[in-house]
DNA sequence: TAATAGTGGATAACATATGTCCACAACTAA
DNA sequence: TTAGTTGTGGACATATGTTATCCACTATTA
């Protein structure tokens, strides 16, 4: 039961892009150099967050990603959907079906109990991350980082785009 | 977000010996036979639940695993805990730290709000699963199998403590 | 004491996650 | 128009974890 580490990745961006002024985008490097990450592979979640709308992008000079609805509309779970990691957790084999007590599948009309009970624990899971926006995260951590933090965010940003 | 394959094949398991007669026991070898599994992988996964007290196990001749204790006190929760598939599902790994406006560790006093999501939603899934007993997955099934299968699994049984 | 049963380690096949690279297409600004 | 910027998509490599098998060893009991 673990999440690819590309979740936290992303999430944090969103937060990042969330907080930029309107009409402006930070390139793949942009964002991989404020978060020390991996260039190249960090393309491959951008892309992923690109083609199921979390992220807008323009390319050419300029251009770059930014949000690609109001933060208020991308839950966490969006997130986790565009990358892929919200399927089912359990996966049902039907052995119930097999061994020497085995029947054809027209004995089992319903889905086995252990399949219902995981499915519906998954369903509690996903609601609690669909009630958190990125706006609600971005609110959050304005609150709890230190202004030293932030001083350097907004110098860091002004410099990308005074340039 | 998955869980491993050893899951379905360890709740069904305890399921199956949560109908055994009292003081009645199964070789690692005749679980296997019932579920159609292979024997040596299957014995890891008793190894690691009678490790968690889950099952409890008699060596020698007439012996084999039975439930560590009453199936109403052993919770879908506690047999995912046994193979280790309880962890948090997020590992924050602190990237707001890194970076051109990362700070000392000293400035961030409060977990990262990420984390404190994705740890919310693992309770409320861990709090689902803690819920469920095995002593509930036995009625259910109970009520939801044919009787086709229930009568089958009766011979079974019985061929096996008539040796 | 001999047969039965589980224990733990070594090993391997396979899939997935992680990470890198590069030629190419799309775009913007001058 | 053109030249530089930026993302796209595929191929590739590596690391890690899952699934699976086997075997020598220990413990137990009839």
């Amino acid at each position: 039961m673990k999440l690819s580490e590309g979740i936290e990745w992303s999430i944090h961006m969103c937060t990042l892009l969330a907080a930029l002024p309107a009409g402006k985008a930070l390139t793949g490097a942009q964002l991989a150099e404020f978060f020390d990450l991996p260039k190249p592979y960090l393309a491959k979640h951008l892309q992923s967050l690109a083609g199921a709308g979390v992220l807008s992008v323009k390319k050419g000079p300029g251009g770059g990603y930014c949000l690609g609805r109001p933060a208020d509309k991308i839950s966490m779970y969006d997130v986790l959907g565009a990358l892929g990691e919200v399927g089912p957790s359990f996966s049902c084999t039907e052995i119930r079906r097999r061994g020497p007590s085995g029947i054809g599948a027209a004995g089992y009309p319903k889905p086995c109990g252990i399949a219902r009970v995981m499915h519906r624990a998954d369903q509690v899971w996903a609601e609690e991350l669909r009630s958190v926006t990125i706006a609600n995260l971005a609110e959050t951590a304005a609150a709890d980082v230190d202004e030293e933090q932030t001083g350097k965010a907004i110098l860091w940003l002004a410099s990308i785009f005074d340039k």
